[in-house]
DNA sequence: ACCGTGGTTAGCTTTC
DNA sequence: GAAAGCTAACCACGGT
């Protein structure tokens, strides 16, 4: 990846100073930072691989650790949106 | 649903001792750590959001700088599947 | 979209009998049927709009009854994958 | 979650005569004609998905004729003007 | 120059 | 080869 970089934003040769400008650059910066954070997320999500293949390693049942993770997030999000609901509610009856 | 927690089988706290022993600590542990890095997924999903924010902020359209960030990591694959069809070819050649 | 309908099958003018053959009508027919589906989906979407307005019309509110709507089906989801991460462990454990 | 239960603020059966009136009734009729559509909204989403099975079944590219539908559905002016501002914007950057 | 946001859907990847 | 989970694009609605 350090290869395109050093070469410029893309897959052609152009400088992006000469045809884009300040804008360019800003561009530029925007896209590298995306770039970036993208990557880490990838790089986490093949983390989260790994930690289900070491689970397995040592006995465990993947599927059931997903639901297990699946249904404590879902808690989570209920809790949530349960909250917001009585926000909801105590708004709608003047008491916010 | 309150059956289910009774019962033991759910995803609730602290049964973990009593049921799982060992196991269930270790458990515990992966399924931890697979919270932890999902949040963090989360956060960088959020932070790429602001950057796009940021972007539309100072006048881009961020349809196409998802399009141009989109393409450029096409550009990226597609490379590196071509060398590694390239070091195919060098080992069946014996060039490894 | 009429008008591409009496065109053939896409975005160009080539007629299907001539270029595809049985296979040709066979993959109209197919597209045919996905596109009076997505058409179904499109109305029923559209008709819960207008649910949703009438009874924003005689004075519910509408992100309240979005919000009751949306906890009744992470219920049945929970519900759902409580059940079958039940049969998982009963599974596990040689129940099946 | 049991004590929003107990208190009645929350999306179960049959606490609407006593503390919603007519007006709960009503609520009730919404929330399922709601869910009623869903449900056979879903219940289509389902069926395009087998028709594309069987459209594999018969030696068909599942893929191919995904894009063919989206393609069909797009407007094709939105898109040309899509094309169009991004190759501004490559150029501008540089990515011609 | 209306923006932000949430919800929905589709498609790609990976798993068994 | 089927099935599932994850991710990302799209769209419409509400609010300000």
């Amino acid at each position: 990846m350090s290869e395109e970089e050093k070469a410029g934003i893309g897959h052609n040769s152009d400088n992006t100073k000469d045809v884009g400008g300040i804008a360019g650059q800003r561009l530029q910066s925007f896209i590298g930072r995306i770039e970036r954070m993208e990557e880490e997320k990838t790089a986490l999500a093949e983390d989260v691989k790994e930690v289900y293949a070491e689970s397995k390693g040592v006995g465990f049942d993947v599927k059931i650790i997903r639901k297990l993770v699946s249904l404590r997030k879902m808690d989570n999000e209920k809790r949530r949106e349960e909250e917001e609901l009585l926000d909801l509610y105590m708004t709608a009856v003047g008491m916010s």
